[in-house]
DNA sequence: TGTAGCATGTAAGCCGTTACATGATTGA
DNA sequence: TCAATCATGTAACGGCTTACATGCTACA
């Protein structure tokens, strides 16, 4: 069973991945996984299709899950199995990658910007800076917690093009204010 | 009517707030600004939602679209309304924007580098800086047709924006396959 | 003892895409 | 005359979100 899968499936798929032969990931855990990596170059699904993707991923029989029983409640943790790594393998290697999309409003705003005035596209371009610096934070934790490791090389590149990322974002928005003071 | 709108239906009322006195945009014209500027910062929408995005603003009396007759065709032209202007302008007071979302697939594959190999993963970074130039001289392009005349000073401001992202990504594109190497 | 976090799902609905349908106009 | 481009839509459907529903567990 081949099947065309969303890229999200495979990206959640891609983080199953990762954890090898341990104990695996509930939905919760994997949701989590999403929120502080795959947020930052591609999306943070809904908890709700967290759940979806993994009940489609296991009827490929792409995941499975065990169920932990512990006196009165019962978790689920999904690995993914050889026909999942395979599955994975072949997407990766298969089909050309589509150019990236970057949906960004505040771009969008400053377009419009005849419509304001330069004080409140000043005051929104601050506003972005400063999150900006969050992100980036929050990033640069991942990218600590990944070390220098031989197992994560790949994912600290990824993580070290991301901070590369908002580094130059936030030079270039100074730039923009100073053009509009 | 004030109304909740999607992003894109501000986007398209944007473009179309360009046009100024002029005689108004085709479905079909407005599609092509948009596949020429949108798409760089925001999305490139389907013709299907471009017509779909012209019904629900023609509705909420944001635009008008009057119908040329020619013989035997007819086409209609949209241009925006003053209620149509006042909306984006509460849209761009209020409300602040969003964290601007990037979905790349190719960082999400280098990602999963582990799963394939460091020649097909450089060969993948190889197209990308490909894809990158050709999308920079089309950015290159609309930035040049913007100039330097005020009527067009915050566009221009994006473009030279999305230039500069083009730039330090395929800096950084280098990078990555250097490591790679 | 109460609340924040862990944990798992279903339902309704929006945004947007692809596929389908149709026809006019322009220029090689 | 034929193909590319202009031009306008509808239908089906997928992906994803929000809202809804439910209950356990740890800890302050």
């Amino acid at each position: 069973m081949s099947q065309d899968l969303a890229t999200t499936s495979y990206a959640l798929l891609g983080l199953l991945a990762f954890e090898g032969d341990r104990a695996g990931l509930t939905g919760y855990e994997l949701k989590q996984r999403a929120d502080s990596t795959l947020r930052f170059y591609w999306v943070a699904p809904a908890m709700s299709q967290v759940y979806t993707e993994l009940g489609r991923l296991a009827r490929l029989g792409f995941i499975t899950g065990d169920d932990r029983r512990s006196a009165r409640r019962t978790t689920r943790r999904y690995r993914i199995t050889d026909s999942g790594r395979r599955a994975l393998r072949r997407w990766l290697a298969t089909g050309q990658p589509e150019f990236p999309v970057l949906k960004h409003p505040i771009a969008l705003r400053l377009m419009m910007g005849h419509l304001a005035d330069d004080d409140a596209m000043r005051a929104m371009l601050e506003e972005y800076e400063r999150d900006l610096l969050v992100r980036r934070a929050e990033l640069q934790e991942v990218r600590t917690s990944l070390g220098d490791v031989a197992a994560y090389r790949y994912p600290a590149m990824v993580a070290d093009w991301g901070l590369h990322y908002y580094d130059t974002e936030q030079q270039m928005v100074r730039e923009l204010m100073a053009r509009l003071a």
